[in-house]
DNA sequence: GTCTATACATCGTTAGGCGATATATGGTTG
DNA sequence: CAACCATATATCGCCTAACGATGTATAGAC
């Protein structure tokens, strides 16, 4: 799973959001890392919902434009927490490979 | 950086190794989480190697059959360190992110 | 009146992973 | 001794996903 994608859902893990406040939220989460731009989160949220990850929640009309909120199922939940996992791993991984290539050098 | 990426990466800080070696660690790290297949591996160090984040060392004959040592380069361990920056960030949005959810529907 | 923020849609390009295929050597196993 | 498997690198083509660009539309700010 890509970051973009990753960042989409845990926006999502909040409360149901729609595409353009996940687009800001994923900004916030990430300290303005992240930056998910219309071409990469519809396609996403497509992407996800054919996927069961998400699901369209409701949608709304406010000053004369359409909201629709996505919410993240249990599949997604899931999805994240396995992604969670293999990132602790390779942070691991990443520390002790650091670690040993300095102390290789110091030695 | 794609997880393929930075495991070859990984592989690559404790000392020099040849592509296949460098797949069979990485496979190792991973705990058999990543597979790198020979289509990844040598697309993958051109790459890295093109953008200087690992180097040719040396290349020797074992058995008749040739192998070409890489080298992690700084900007390598650079953009490794980065990776990992960016990985512990997800790891804490993810968590906290989790944590609320489960928090939401308790409530 | 123009500019900016909001909100969604779609196209084309690019990067990267991955299976498949190829070539070659040498040890193992039946 | 033949078939198979591990070692070792190379290359092709497909597919997914990100992403910039562009388009449409509304409404408020300046």
């Amino acid at each position: 799973m890509r970051p973009a994608t990753y960042y989409i859902l845990a926006s999502l893990a909040g409360e149901p959001l729609h595409g353009y406040a996940i687009a800001q939220r994923a900004g916030e989460l990430s300290d303005g890392a992240v930056k998910i731009t219309a071409g990469t989160l519809y396609g996403a949220l497509d992407r996800l919902a054919d996927q069961g990850l998400v699901v369209v929640d409701h949608e709304e009309v406010v000053n004369g434009r359409n909201r629709r909120y996505y919410r993240i199922t249990d599949d997604g939940l899931h999805a994240m927490a396995e992604e969670l996992a293999s990132m602790r791993s390779a942070v691991a991984v990443g520390e002790a490979a650091i670690g040993q290539f300095k102390l290789g050098t110091v030695l």
